[in-house]
DNA sequence: GCATCGACTTGAACACGTTCAATTGTTGAA
DNA sequence: TTCAACAATTGAACGTGTTCAAGTCGATGC
């Protein structure tokens, strides 16, 4: 039969208790029994809806990603260009995660290494990433800057990973109200932006190809 | 009295066997109990020598940056120009580690969180840092490429990190003999280079003052 | 009603990194 | 030589994430 609707709620119970306990406490330092006294189950239970601590993060990970959706739809019809399509699609993130910026902080402390299932790079969060890049692909759509035609394909995936760079800083900002991190936005959204358009120039097409050809040899596009 | 000679040659013995295990078994897999057996010692005897089974990797880390100074000196004396310095330089540094890739994965595991003691941003690692910088402020001397005033003071940091970022791509690079780093570390190096030159062109003056800013705010500088 | 099957739940047990009270050298002064 | 202080060493024990054999429970088929 189906699953039943008593092992969802226990799961949502258990959820729900972690995430709580890794905003007040942090993520190491609530213990999975903690976890599991707060939902009102055994130790054990948690194992048996999340394969691990960590996987639980992901969970909260993929909820935000759906959650932000709408936000980010919002956000853009009130932005017009690249620049502030840029700036707004990540202070959508900001304002998202900000109550959370502890937990992101777990889920990116291992962001480095791709074989990490808690990475943005892993293959555990492509569905993610994938729902993720399709914005940056369609904020460069009609967005007033012209596009040469070889930087196409890869300037999402580019914008992506620029983003990335971004939140990470932002997660790891220590100055009151990350107000760096909203410096660097601004700053970074309007650089990226006067990046590309001078991209197309005649003059910048033997620094774009260079560019290109660091991409793909990253991306392993050419392998 | 001074630290008794039989104490070192033991630190030296769970050194070494630490090592030899990680080399062997990978960081997480070989267990700390496995090194004090391989070591002849009680399980506790490590945590003598090495707060953790992490600092283990950090004094690695430090005496690998000892071992390099020579290496480093003499790829310098065959390099000429920015490019090549900074590709040797680097260069070195691969086939330092090459045999042991796989602990400097451990190592930058981490890297993310300059929280972490292991991270190359973590205060444990500042000195193994500011001999490191002081080799990119050294190979900028009379390198043949006008470097501008402004840039000056910064350019030693940023060229650290994009070492650091190469590195980093060579670590958990897994095509064969990492020819796609190798592939990189070449043109990355020429674009660095070219970068630079162009930077100091009179036109290029509002794009170079948006870099010098972005890397304020981000090394914090200006706070 | 009863048996059976499978989803769900339990808590003891495991392996790990780490700590620490206790024990055993070692050394230098009396 | 003796002894006190210190360095070195031990291994049991702690807290952690995780596993697992065993149990409970509700629905289904007879």
């Amino acid at each position: 039969m189906k699953a039943g609707p008593k092992s969802e709620e226990t799961r949502e119970r258990i959820l729900k208790a972690a995430l709580t306990l890794f905003h007040e406490r942090g993520f190491e330092a609530a213990t999975m029994r903690d976890v599991a006294e707060e939902a009102d189950v055994a130790t054990g239970a948690a194992y048996y809806y999340f394969p691990s601590k960590e996987a639980i993060i992901l969970d909260f990970y993929r909820r935000s990603s759906m959650e932000m959706q709408p936000k980010i739809e919002a956000a853009l019809k009130r932005a017009n260009g690249l620049e502030q399509r840029l700036r707004e699609l990540i202070r959508v993130k900001f304002l998202h995660f900000a109550p959370n910026r502890g937990v992101l902080r777990a889920l990116l402390r291992n962001g480095a290494d791709p074989k990490h299932p808690l990475s943005p790079f892993s293959s555990q969060t492509n569905e993610i990433r994938d729902i993720d890049m399709a914005w940056f692909r369609r904020i460069l759509i009609d967005c007033g800057v012209r596009i040469p035609r070889d930087l196409g394909p890869h300037l999402p995936g580019v914008l992506w990973f620029f983003q990335m760079g971004v939140i990470f800083f932002w997660v790891i900002d220590e100055s009151p109200n990350q107000a760096r991190s909203n410096r660097l936005l601004d700053l970074a959204a309007k650089s990226v932006t006067s990046l590309i358009r001078v991209s197309s120039l005649p003059l910048m097409r033997p620094v774009r190809k260079a560019a290109l050809e660091l991409v793909e040899i990253v991306t392993g596009a050419n392998l």
